[in-house]
DNA sequence: CTCTCTGCAAAACGTTTGCAATACT
DNA sequence: AGTATTGCAAACGTTTTGCAGAGAG
């Protein structure tokens, strides 16, 4: 396991992450971070961002859609993707432990995280509609 | 809306996704259907899959391992993705309707379908652990 | 001094698409 | 005949990687 060395960029990616709740993809964080660090590559967020993954400071969220998303907000909690703007939304409601526990029951392993997505059309999208 | 015409390709592709529980990736199927007819291309394999998809007849999952998986089994249920050998299996539980209440009532629109994945480590790989 | 991290560019990967030919109805 | 579907190959968008140089410990 390698031992981690402070890196600016690593610091702006991080705190990029931790004050938006829009679900960046990778490309989308690389444009914002470029804002103040004009000279950054698109090869160090991917770098840095599946870093923050691996040490449970970030999450990856996986949709449909082609992109990664990824989430400052490390704590469980479930997501709704909008498939007519994809935006990705937090939801506001607990993480049954139950579910965990049933799903634990029925796998033949060991499991250690869940993920969920609903998909939907947002209160936003429905109002236009034609 | 186009209307369906009857194809041999997309016969086989649906009657080998209907056979199988291992969750195939696109590229699996190809592989698997070249048997029977050699000179299927892989756009079309893909096409088909995607137009299944649009119909109902498969779902895909979408996991963090790169490729989309494809399932025959329509019906709503949870899966489990082993992060060593990246099997995906089927977790025989029922997928709990207050839990997508829960979601409706929190998300700002409409939920239509709910889509759920554990991560964790299979018995098979567990027993092999280094 | 050593080992991690960076920028850059090229490559890899899964997937989609344009086109002319073919199969279905 | 008319339209959906196919095979092929090129294109696409996202992500990873090899490398030489810069930065942190």
């Amino acid at each position: 396991m390698a031992s981690l060395k402070y890196s600016r960029q690593r610091e702006v990616i991080k705190s990029y992450l931790s004050t938006t709740d829009s679900h960046p993809t990778a490309d989308t964080v690389y444009m914002h971070v470029r804002e103040q660090f004009p000279h950054i590559s698109l090869g160090t967020v991917y770098r840095n961002l599946n870093l923050l993954t691996d040490i449970g400071e970030a999450i990856k969220i996986t949709t449909p859609d082609g992109a990664v998303r990824f989430d400052g907000v490390t704590s469980p909690h479930y997501h709704a993707l909008c498939t007519e703007c994809e935006r990705l939304f937090d939801l506001d409601m607990n993480v049954s432990e139950s579910i965990i526990e049933e799903a634990r029951a029925c796998f033949p392993g060991t499991i250690h995280s869940h993920s969920a997505i609903f998909y939907g059309v947002c209160s936003h999208c429905l109002g236009k509609k034609h």
